[in-house]
DNA sequence: CTGTTAGCGCTTTCAG
DNA sequence: CTGAAAGCGCTAACAG
């Protein structure tokens, strides 16, 4: 294996050269770069990670956990996680693997952890107060979760920002000029912020709790026009029941989204397109989500260098108009 | 951080006799144990993985490569795979992570080449020609394929013994008095290792040609006392077929095990699963193949530094009894 | 813009 | 049974 001193003697410069061409950390002639890079190609050479970890502090490695994997069928969704975070981890500069926990008890964990080859750990498919992070805080491991579970203490983690879905989803009906607004929730009441929210908006809220399956979103397809007159926009918290609704609707002569917007809101990206693919959706892009929470990871990392530290939270939603959410007519 | 220094000091011993008692590769008296023991966990002590890659040659912690991971969904038999793995390279004091390859580009691969932190790399869900094959044998990457594939050259694999596993079903029908055996194909001929095989054994071979879905399987149950009269056992190489026929033999006066001796053979561990529960089967440990494979990749990588070259070819089945393969009568 | 050098924390001879 | 010391290949001051 040749080692950074070959390639140095071969395009005859300094050792100290060849890692800088490499790693662009200070300005080099054209000449010589190009000298360096000839040599390395020549010589086959290839950086080697536990030495360059060593010398600069912490590996710069982030392990994702990722319980279950194996014993769930993966969903589209994860995929796009895993993706999100390794492009993410990748473009600070970082490398990113998977650290197979094949059991729940915390050998794997441990193993991983001693053997400290890992900057940092993004927690994912975290359960109520998860154990893992409680180790993770007390072994003083840098990690971000990719969710959120309350275990008593703050850190760092990547999450939906429910709240400002709802906004969004309010505010984009407003824009289309709808006011009379429809909940369907289901056994709950109208989140409190959706409630603040539509009153700063100057809008009106009105609760339809109904089952969340297809047959109560038929139903109420079939009183809809005599019970909620007024209604010209609904923001659904239910996916099956939103089906189910807007496919019998014309059945009951309704017209969707002519006589009504409907936007969904806080259903996850899968459960979103499954639901219907006309309704429109205040959404999660998965994926860009999971890139942030690899940069967080990785800066994380970095900022435990400089012991400071940093705790941030995140999130926002996107409007995806597949057509149901029109102006008011 | 501790290092293994502070925990020297701790314990008043040198820095390598504290090396030592953590590997084992020396003896130490029970007193200095259990005094750099004491020291070590007083500290806090981690050992560093990068440090300790660095030192001894290659890292120690092996790869495992699989494509498409994120976009079909994983099956049983993949995580048995991946824990067998883990496992069998665990056992071998390595570690072994998870290369996330989203697409099927080269950057990934390459990526991981290049970085260099990984001892060897297990290639699973090879493709025909599989072009990381290629790479990973030009870069002169240690590598075992869990599976097979045709590349023009050598190289370490661990797969299904195929024609182990026929012999284990012939031989198993045989001790059980059976000489006149059906074989359950569709559309291909009974292998030629079958037909060497069963004619050292002195048993009868009889393709018995029919679509494999379950209605196949049970119009073979309705002709099968007329057609196969001699037959006393079944070597299937179908799963579909083997259920409808299974199913429906009874209906047909066919009583199974009694008049009939089922043994399924090359199907993989799920196939056979869901086949029949009572079908007996001659199949694969998919867990302990991937063990033996995690094995041999670390015995590869230690070989690699010391150039001696090996290469491996491996695998035999096991014969589960499920009750459908029973002693003449 | 480039070279020299002191480590990073561990493994492993070599010398008791 | 234990110590001392020489690196492994790289990064990051420090010194031009």
């Amino acid at each position: 294996m040749p080692t950074r001193a070959d390639v140095a003697k071969l395009a005859g410069v300094s050792e100290s050269t060849v890692s800088y061409v490499l790693s662009g950390k200070r300005p080099i002639s054209e000449a010589t770069k190009k000298r360096v890079q000839a040599a390395i190609d020549q010589a086959g050479y290839k950086s080697n990670y536990a030495a360059a970890a060593l010398a600069g502090g912490a590996p710069r490695m982030v392990t994702m956990m990722i319980s279950n994997l194996f014993t769930t069928p993966s969903s589209r969704i994860n995929g796009a996680l895993v993706d999100g975070i390794v492009d993410g981890v990748r473009e600070a500069g970082f490398h990113s693997v998977i650290w197979p926990v094949s059991n729940d008890d915390d050998a794997d964990v441990n193993l991983l952890i001693k053997s400290n080859f890992s900057g940092g750990v993004i927690l994912m498919n975290v359960k109520e107060n998860d154990q893992r992070v409680h180790l993770l805080n007390r072994e003083r491991v840098p990690f971000v979760v990719l969710g959120r579970t309350d275990v008593g203490f703050k850190y760092n983690y990547v999450d939906r920002d429910f709240e400002n879905v709802d906004r969004i989803a309010l505010s984009k009906l407003k824009e289309l000029g709808h006011t009379q607004i429809g909940v369907l929730v289901s056994d709950t009441p109208i989140p409190q912020h959706l409630m603040t929210e539509a009153s700063q908006l100057k809008m009106k809220l009105k609760a339809i709790d109904i089952p969340n399956s297809e047959a109560g979103g038929e139903e109420l397809a079939s009183i809809f026009k005599k019970e909620y007159r007024s209604i010209t926009g609904i923001v659904s918290l239910l996916d099956a029941a939103t089906i189910g609704f807007v496919n019998s609707a014309k059945e009951f002569g309704l017209s969707i989204p002519k006589d009504l917007s409907i936007i969904g809101v806080n259903m996850l990206e899968s459960q979103a397109e499954s639901t219907h693919p006309t309704i429109s959706t205040v959404t999660f892009d998965a994926y860009e989500m999971a890139k942030s929470c690899g940069k967080m990871m990785v800066e994380s990392i970095e900022a435990g260098k400089n012991n400071k530290k940093k705790r941030t939270e995140l999130w926002v939603g996107d409007f995806v108009d597949r057509g149901s959410a029109t102006h008011i007519q």
